[in-house]
RNA sequence: GUGGGUGUAGCUCAACUGGUUAGAGCACCUGAUUGUGGUUCAGGAGGCUGUGGGUUCAAGUCCCAUCACUCACCCCA
């Protein structure tokens, strides 16, 4: 029989890396703190119509990649595959918007996506991201971006980090500027790949993308969004880039950056890493004025981004960043059986200390027990043996510079501190 | 969904053109006289070479299939 595994694409965070993620995370609440931005946590799984609204249903997301399935009542379910949605749909139940103008909310955790796995690119996956409720002014936008800046910053990935910033527009320059584009192509749309002429009526967008070679001379001379902007739209676009100049955000327009979700509007915005392979996009977000309104809110307008955390993960990686490993202060040394209720009763006190402390559980030697001690970093060793019973003492010993000396039982936890 | 690459110990890798009981480093465990860690030295454990077939006197090595991992396309974080 064969054993079972993790599925595809699911990874398992041994304890070799958990430290790393733990410190990762702390940035990100951290970070997100100093923004004023809170919390939010929700459900694993949704309705699926969720997203499908919001994603957009002929996304690849959508359309091929959920883990969607029927429910005993019916209704159709599904791992989120996205998180914006889903605190979008949270934000709306709640009335979050009732409760104060401007809501600003962050959030990490898995989110689920049937895709052939590669390099910063998994079934399971983790995302971080903050979201922006209330404000359609650019400086909302810039601050948005800011904390991505920061976080970036504080995992020292901000100079291997290039933030490519474009603006695609309100809806109605989105709408004038699909018409022009498709009139542009038409005459030659024969000579596109067939993926390119299925977007030509789905999202003549994305054709902007493609990678192919000949494809892109053929949008050689093309209308560029920018020709399509209201008074509006390139004003907001201006002072958002005036206010990344002003916080020395280093950023660079790209004409081409078309996010996939349908949701987005105006300002949309992507960190790229040279660390990732081919997913080379680390973080990507963008204003989504319309979407609490597609999704059944009042209009409201906001503006977030997510992050990929294994991504993240891989560029620290390959910049070099070490985690910090975690410290122990004292191990405890046990020798007699006759003596564990006294260890233990003293390792706990030390704990109620602040202090970490780890006993052997194996009863082994007292040179297999300081070799674990040292392999644990600990500081301190405290022994407890026969003699040390007899006496109502133990032997502190400083695993640094080997000293060692009889302190009693009864004083022990006022000398540690 | 499509293509390429790779599967040998927990990890990183050896084993000439097929040829005896498949090796090394790291990690792990135990010792080096009584109850003292790191360094050093000695020893030990750990593999049905991913799995199933085939060719051959002989397969880790060649062939086929299958599974897994991986990278890329697509798309995205």
């Amino acid at each position: 029989m064969n054993q079972i595994r993790s599925i595809k694409g699911t990874h398992d965070i041994l304890p070799s890396d958990s430290q790393k993620w733990q410190q990762f995370e702390q940035i990100i609440h951290h970070v997100c703190q100093q923004f004023g931005y809170k919390e939010i946590r929700t459900p694993i799984f949704e309705e699926t119509r969720l997203f499908s609204r919001s994603v957009g249903e002929e996304t690849d997301i959508v359309s091929k990649e959920m883990y969607s399935w029927e429910d005993r009542d019916g209704k159709s379910l599904t791992l989120r595959p996205e998180l914006t949605a889903s605190v979008v749909r949270s934000f709306i139940q709640h009335n979050l918007g009732g409760q104060a103008p401007s809501q600003r909310l962050y959030y990490m955790g898995p989110l689920f996506r049937r895709e052939r796995p590669q390099k910063g690119r998994q079934r399971q996956f983790h995302q971080f991201g903050v979201e922006a409720f209330g404000s359609e002014n650019p400086e909302q936008d810039a601050e948005i971006i800011a904390i991505a800046w920061h976080i970036l910053s504080e995992c020292g990935l901000n100079n291997k980090t290039t933030l490519h910033l474009n603006s695609i527009g309100s809806p109605s320059c989105r709408k004038a500027y699909r018409e022009a584009l498709k009139n542009f192509i038409r005459p030659n749309l024969a000579q596109f790949s067939e993926t390119s002429q299925k977007r030509f009526e789905t999202n003549p967008l994305r054709i902007l993308d493609t990678k192919a070679e000949h494809e892109q001379k053929l949008l050689e001379g093309a209308p560029t969004i920018s020709q399509c902007y209201t008074n509006k739209d390139k004003a907001h676009f201006e002072s958002v880039q005036h206010f990344l100049n002003a916080m020395n955000i280093p950023f660079s327009i790209n004409e081409k950056l078309v996010r996939g979700l349908d949701y987005y509007s105006r300002t949309v915005f992507e960190f790229t890493s040279t660390a990732l392979g081919a997913q080379d996009a680390l973080l990507g977000g963008g204003r989504y004025d319309g979407l609490v309104e597609t999704l059944g809110g009042k209009s409201t307008p906001g503006i977030g981004f997510a992050a990929g955390m294994e991504r993240f993960l891989i560029a620290m990686e390959d910049a070099g960043q070490k985690s910090d490993e975690s410290k122990i202060d004292v191990y405890f040394v046990c020798l007699d059986e006759a003596g564990l209720s006294t260890a233990l009763s003293l390792a706990n006190k030390l704990r109620q200390k602040g202090f970490n402390v780890v006993s052997d559980p194996l009863r082994r030697s007292i040179k297999a027990q300081l070799r674990d001690a040292n392999k644990f970093k600990a500081r301190f060793a405290i022994i407890l043996g026969e003699s040390e019973m007899e006496n109502n003492t133990v032997t502190l010993k400083n695993l640094d510079n080997g000293e060692q000396e009889t302190v009693t039982q009864k004083d022990i936890i006022q000398k540690m501190i």
